[in-house]
DNA sequence: CATTATAATTATGTTGCATAACTTTATTGA
DNA sequence: TCAATAAAGTTATGCAACATAATTATAATG
């Protein structure tokens, strides 16, 4: 390191801050990369009045008509209390229903609504727009890669945990 | 599907949650990737009595001795007033001193003390062996491909954001 | 030297997540 | 059969991570 370099140093503190270390743990790299993708998917829902959560939970109903909020729940690695509120969103917004499950009067059978099916229909496409954008530049086999290794992380950590 | 689950279903809801559509958002699949790394590595950190924020903190002020609390606010990507009770907390436990700057009696300077130092050399391997476990199985092209994807994607949203 | 800007802080609010306890309904087994 | 137990959803509550506005002390600027 240059000398004026050092004492500039001296008065001001570092003139770049370095976070080598941390990229060093994949760990970290993730959670910043993470963070980026979360802002701009935030973003791409706030024009829908979606938050992530609310948008999991909006395609999970489509996708899976009829499931309870326990199942709901578990597929979206959240606890039961915490997805009520969730789900009293989506049905105050008539996005989706709480039918009752004929044979079981204590669960509800989740079901989209049309309204809903049309938001998801919409935001699906915007969402996939705005992933486009993120990844841009990103060769296919590359991509395919990351992912395989996401995969293999969640993997590993069921093995162990 | 068969009769015999369809009429399951109409019970109690699908028998297995399916969350193809969300999978197939790499954002997503990341999200819950990094999930797993989060929550194995506070884990991880729970006997040296640190929390993933604490953690980064100590790192960057050893990496980057004599920074300023802005400048780490700004590598740790928080806000500066969320930082404070970060410092303080390093600070009670004497891992680190806020010293003065000679120049400038606003700011301070960030230095790790002895017993910070030695902390973080544990840590540090503490977090490196555990990071090998999740890590397992995983070669290491693949896995310099995955972060530079990840790179990219940062990159892409300062081009954009 | 008055104005403006900056570093750190305090106060405050929101969101995401966790746990405990409660109500209603199902299931189990003595 | 029916008492005990379990399960689904809910309510209440707390914590941690983040954001914004406002305050104080000091520095920089015009």
């Amino acid at each position: 390191m240059k000398k004026a370099a050092l004492e500039l140093e001296a008065k001001s503190g570092p003139v770049a801050v370095g976070d080598k270390t941390l990229r060093a743990f994949h760990g970290y790299q993730m959670k910043r990369t993470f963070n980026v993708i979360q802002s701009d998917l935030s973003r791409t829902l706030k024009p829908f009045d979606l938050r992530m959560l609310t948008y999991s939970a909006l395609v999970l109903i489509v996708d899976n008509p009829g499931l309870r909020q326990s199942q709901l729940a578990e597929a979206m690695d959240i606890e039961r209390p915490n997805l009520v509120l969730i789900v009293d969103e989506l049905e105050r917004r008539d996005l989706i229903i709480r039918d009752r499950l004929p044979n079981d009067r204590r669960a509800y059978a989740l079901k989209v609504t049309l309204a809903g099916r049309q938001l998801y229909q919409k935001t699906i496409a915007a969402v996939k727009a705005h992933e486009e954008m993120l990844l841009e530049g990103i060769g296919d086999d590359a991509l395919a890669t990351a992912m395989d290794v996401m995969r293999r992380i969640e993997k590993n950590h069921r093995r162990v945990g």
